[in-house]
DNA sequence: CTTCAGACG
DNA sequence: CGTCTGAAG
């Protein structure tokens, strides 16, 4: 059973550059996508409701922000999208999907720059990862099988960015932001990729779009799949998929056995 | 001498649609360009400077918004760019460039259309009308040539346009747009090429970008070059070069006997 | 339907 | 650098 995460930086546009094809053909069982940014009426419907899989949108309140999606050849059993925090739930950025016993968190990650292109959203930004953190962790303590998968908008270690040195003060790789994520691993979820990838170098998940950096393969790894204890004997394989076009990020995948639903 | 009149819609789009080609292979010694949409600085080389022309640019207070410009092979003995009211001056829609005794007045009147496409900035663009003629009233009573060019955003009469009847409440075709218009005609300036062409129809010189109406022919001839009773003998010939692409207008000209200058 | 600005990433 | 909204035409 095939689980994938995408940032499709705008689905309406990625749709045009086939993501519809990708969705069909990628053998994918569970994907979710991020940065929607539209609501479900905008979407073209052979995204919308594509042939074979059940989905859900979570919009955000402010048009052609944020947003959330998720594909699922089987119907989830419940999806939850809030987090009973007023200012993150307007934001569309969360869908907590039951599959049997496994739950499939897709989530969007708030990015840290600000208006001024400044690091102001930093502890907004943290505030989410924590609030997140406290919904999850009772069934982490529980040794509930989780896999939480996004955009985390922070790269974990020098290893998972291209230009670590210049970047210490950049958002994504703030010290501050790598300690939250730290915390996250600290208390038992898994880096699927680090974990079956440990030495892998040079295997980014995003590339700015500014100066064709993609083919120089100038990037950070910042989508993950995480794992909790309970979910890690189900979890075979992970990867990113980066030669998948479409959006400034590419796809990261887990190959789980499919009785973690069970 | 041939002088054209050209709303480019976006000087900086137009550019890249072969502005400049058009520029230096037209045979026009005089060209005005309305809805430039760019301060000076913004415009690419080629066009902010060509080959043989010099360059006058107006841009409006507010970016990306109106904005007149005025290519010309003799640099014009002065030119003026204000009607002394703020509201007006502040959108960049006026140049009256002087070249020997022959007045080129270059104008983007105002569209009539209101923020909620309505109707609410019909009394402001029939001021604006006003006060250009107030201006320009006594060097057409002292037989001075004047020609007045651009886009006046009103078709004069029915033949003016594809659709007269569904467009009687439709800003550019209102009743007090076409008096305004016929008053400045009945005091003596020409519309050119209704002179020269006085039975033509289906001679139009802007199409809607909605629905490809374009290739249809269903559009409004509301781009005019205007001439004084003192101009009028100067005046040979007047057409709409309705083949030139690369923007939603198209270029309307006049060729002038040179000694109109003199 | 298209231009441009501005927000955001 | 690209995706969107929103104003404007």
């Amino acid at each position: 059973m095939r689980i994938a995460s995408w940032n499709v930086n705008g689905l309406r546009a990625c749709s045009k550059k086939g993501f519809g094809d990708w969705l069909s053909g990628a053998g994918a069982d569970i994907v979710g996508v991020q940065e929607v940014r539209a609501n479900e009426e905008q979407i073209p419907n052979e995204v919308r409701n594509p042939e074979g899989f059940a989905t859900h949108f979570v919009a955000a309140e402010r048009p052609g922000y944020s947003g959330v999606g998720l594909f699922s050849r089987e119907t989830p059993d419940e999806i939850e999208t809030k987090l009973g925090v007023e200012e993150f739930d307007a934001e569309g950025r969360l869908q907590i999907a039951r599959f049997g016993k496994l739950q499939v968190v897709n989530c969007y990650f708030p990015n840290g720059n600000g208006k001024e292109r400044d690091n102001s959203r930093v502890p907004f930004k943290l505030d989410f990862y924590r609030a997140l953190f406290d919904r999850l962790e009772k069934g982490l303590r529980d040794g509930e099988p989780i896999l939480v998968m996004g955009d985390f908008n922070t790269a974990h270690r020098p290893v998972d960015l291209a230009r670590p040195k210049q970047n210490e003060d950049t958002s994504g790789f703030l010290p501050e932001e790598r300690d939250e994520l730290d915390r996250w691993l600290r208390n038992g979820f898994v880096d699927t990729f680090r974990h079956f990838h440990p030495e892998a170098k040079d295997r980014y998940s995003w590339w700015s779009q500014r100066f064709n950096v993609r083919a120089k393969n100038i990037g950070w790894r910042i989508d993950y799949v995480l794992a909790s204890p309970g979910a890690m004997p189900y979890v075979k394989a992970a990867d990113i998929l980066h030669d998948v076009m479409g959006s400034d990020h590419c796809p990261v995948v887990v190959d789980v056995a499919p009785d973690a639903c069970r």
